[in-house]
DNA sequence: AAAGAAAGTGTAAGCGATTACATTAATAAG
DNA sequence: CTTATTAATGTAATCGCTTACACTTTCTTT
């Protein structure tokens, strides 16, 4: 089903102008009479005429869209971050082509290479790979779409592109701390896997707040997990099944979280009259069913705004040479609703 | 930040050969001669180059993207349903252009004009607006888009659209049915807008199930929300504080199901020994935490695949003149958890 | 009323590809 | 060794816009 679409020369001929006549009425580049570009508006809306996007950006050699690249839609922190994407390009005239790539890091390079035929003008990626089997051809394909990339929540080592993220370490440490002067001393950890930044982070800004309490780190208190609900269930029941548990546990991310608070209430675990518990990441529903949970929250909408309000800046930006990379690091908010109180 | 891209002009010259044999080899579109593709190929690779999908979509006057507008990514729903459309485009080399529409009419019509300019070949889309106010406007704008149009979910009155829907009626008689199977004979229902297609549909069910059973249809058994969590939890307050409460209560979707429960939680009413439940949609946490709630579940990643194939098949259609709508319904299922018994 | 300035409009090249048609090179047939 | 075929490549128009430059009107000004 293929209908040409009315051209602008159509518009010219039906209101007896030249062409560049009426791009000028379309672009308000140029001075036209009044009657002029009146007959001109009126052609074109007879004809219900809309420019096309493809011409005007092969002439002015510059498009309107960005990439988006996300590794789940359906995580809602993602959800999150898209709506606060699209705020800013609506604003914008920005169009925005979406990437899932389903934590698949070939498929990722893929969608790479086909926005880069599109000619997309900038990028906003969270990748999947943070290893180093990929890094450098990983890093090569980014570098050679030759436009503004900004990185979001997740770094690539040894990469210079901008970025917005979070400060793991500031949350875990104040989610610890907090921990602390309720009077927890036993604090066991569910921790991501050292192979991710967010895992690693979190981990040290817990032990960074045990030293700086003076409570020595006692690694039977230190679990493992992959960030997926199975794990965060598996190791909840392991740390209730220890002769010396703790009183108080931090996990990592919310999906893990979710895992723990299933374990505990399984095994008829109070919170926290039995156990106190502080996770990383809302869980909205939780919320909703007054399951009050104390987390580490982040501002996710405002991620997505900040990383596109960066791009937008590279897109207006006139010289090439601008080598500072700007890394915007957001904090969390430590939202307190019971669950870490220490009650006796 | 511009530089400009290599073009096809770069590798003919490197390659020494004509644009036209490079085109040729980027095509496989005719003949080349072995020798001369692999000098072709040897240059594309050393300067990086990819070809320009604007140059191509405008010379061959036909794009690969196509407009998916819904209302709100953050909904699960709709997070699924981008999954199902993925999963076609990634195998048809198509890119999606995703607008969310923050259920805004208004931003919505924009929207649908932005794509236009941007030559999409297809739209599917999940329209914001259900009432006569804006249909007319609101047809006459999707017509004139001039490609295949899929609806998905939701119905545009007056339309021929191809559409994507599910069978609202059945969905929730089977799960009447079931209710009244189980020995309730009071059941209430929570019902969405009239406004809105689904929201009427679910209702229709509900009153053929009662009438098809010989149970008499009860207006005080009938409540009016409107599909937020808020109406969800403030009607399912008034339907306990009922002089003849019933013995079940069957929710329209999923926002209001999660309010239904929160009240009943709240009211120390049990599931299902106290009052039985139903509800509209899945809802991932609930079963994460254990919480085993009936519900009629829809294929939401499947509503989103049949409607990109649709459009697919459309796209790949010869003759202009194919007027028959494809009007896809699906069939929800029920799936029961145990919280539509009766107990005695 | 003539000259110069300003305003309005048109002509045509160019953006980076595709492709019909023309041309040349290579191979087969006589 | 021509000539007819076929294979390989090149030339140039085209897609729908933008825009530099040229040209024509329409004021101003004296």
């Amino acid at each position: 089903m293929i209908i040409a679409p009315i051209t602008i020369s159509d518009i010219a001929k039906k209101s007896k102008v030249s062409v560049a006549t009426v791009s000028r009425v379309l672009n308000d580049s140029d001075k036209v009479k009044e009657q002029t570009k009146e007959k001109v508006l009126k052609a074109i809306n007879e004809l219900n005429y809309a420019p096309s996007d493809i011409a005007r950006s092969l002439s002015r050699n510059i498009t309107n869209t960005i990439g988006v690249v996300v590794p789940d839609i359906n995580n809602p922190f993602f959800g999150q971050v898209i709506k606060g994407i699209s705020s800013v390009t609506d604003k914008n005239d920005l169009y925005m082509l979406l990437c899932d790539t389903d934590e698949n890091e070939e498929k990722e390079m893929k969608f790479i290479e086909m926005l880069k035929r599109q000619r997309i003008r900038g990028l906003i990626i969270t990748p999947t790979a943070d290893n180093d089997k990929f890094n450098a051809k990983y890093l090569s394909i980014l570098e050679n779409l030759n436009v503004p990339v900004v990185l979001l929540d997740r770094d690539v080592k040894y990469s210079k592109f901008d970025g917005v993220f979070l400060d793991s370490i500031s949350g875990t440490y104040d989610a610890i701390e907090c921990f602390i002067k309720e009077g927890h001393r036993k604090i066991a950890i569910i921790s991501g896997p050292l192979s991710s930044k967010p895992g690693r982070d979190r981990l040290r800004g817990y032990k960074k707040a045990l030293t700086m309490n003076g409570i020595e780190i006692d690694d039977r208190y230190i679990f493992y997990g992959d960030f997926r609900l199975e794990s965060g269930y598996e190791l909840s029941q392991e740390i209730l099944k220890m002769e010396d548990p703790p009183t108080a546990i931090f996990v990592s991310n919310n999906m893990m979280n979710l895992g723990c608070i299933k374990a505990l209430t399984e095994a008829n675990v109070r919170i926290p009259e039995d156990m106190a518990l502080i996770g990383f990441d809302e869980i909205e529903l939780l919320n909703i069913m007054n399951m009050d949970i104390s987390v580490v929250s982040r501002p996710t909408a405002q991620m997505g705004e900040v990383a596109m309000k960066i791009l937008l800046d590279r897109l207006n930006e006139q010289k090439i040479d601008n080598q500072d990379t700007k890394r915007i690091i957001l904090l969390p908010t430590l939202i307190l609703r019971g669950s870490e109180k220490k009650e006796k």
